[in-house]
DNA sequence: GTCAAACTACGAGAGTCGTCGTAATATGAC
DNA sequence: GTCATATTACGACGACTCTCGTAGTTTGAC
């Protein structure tokens, strides 16, 4: 019963270096679907900045690199959110070069707790168009 | 635009004394609806204890009273988590008698973010089933 | 008035969080 | 090999959070 997300590591530990992907060496570790917690989901989800991001992941097509996305934070603060984000089972990480490519886990999330980052990602698009005047 | 619930403040400062409150003297502050944000929102959900708060009203039909809800910690910590779940706005409070009684503000809450509540409390019960072994 | 019940305010302690800068690492191009 | 780029690890700082106990307030019943 557990789903997978092309790229994304279905085992508890980390990402098993078993595929051809391309120059890969380091392998980081993920959340097992089943491990996921909604606490740590919506803990992850309520800061600004992770929130920002994953709006970001939610409208990129495809997998974006932790420097597509701008937070007015250091690189070093950037990192640190990006790492609760997949620690908390939201993002998948993958390294690509000397680049770090990031998506969401949405069918990890919508198979645990169906339409909550649909609904999630509708509330803050609601609150930015209210906040701006409409 | 501003949504009422029964009971529940709509003005930016306190719930005003002008309907026959039965025995009420004290009143106590609520973010107006359109002074919620979802980021304190989601972070009001993400405690464990505050979430076992939002889905015990949820699923009373009558408010509840802060010592009808069973936590595992103090009188005192209870009495925070209650305020946090107030000044998000997730909660209304209104004194009655030596009790203080606790209502979700669904309707406000639902105006800003259509969906979010259920889906919340949808995945927590569906966390819960899961982890208790289905 | 006295008394018990429900809740709060206050202060404190341990822990976590968000932020930063600096030093270090891995990768790809040269 | 050198070098630039992208990211991380580490330690630090202030701020916030969760927890508690004790003392206090408000209310209703006596």
């Amino acid at each position: 019963m557990t789903f997978m997300t092309p790229s994304a590591p279905s085992s508890s530990t980390a990402t098993r270096p078993d595929s051809d992907a391309p120059a890969a060496g380091r392998y980081l570790e993920h959340p097992a679907t089943e491990d996921i917690r909604l606490e740590e989901v919506l803990h992850a989800l309520a800061d600004p900045m992770r929130l920002t991001v994953v709006r970001e992941l939610a409208a990129a097509s495809a997998e974006v690199a932790c420097s597509e996305v701008p937070l007015p934070v250091s690189k070093s603060t950037t990192t640190h959110h990006f790492r609760v984000l997949r620690e908390a089972g939201v993002i998948c990480q993958v390294y690509r070069g000397t680049s770090k490519m990031n998506g969401l886990r949405r069918a990890d999330l919508d198979a645990l707790f169906p339409g909550l980052l649909e609904r999630v990602l509708a509330a803050a698009a609601a609150q930015e168009d209210r906040l701006a005047g409409k």
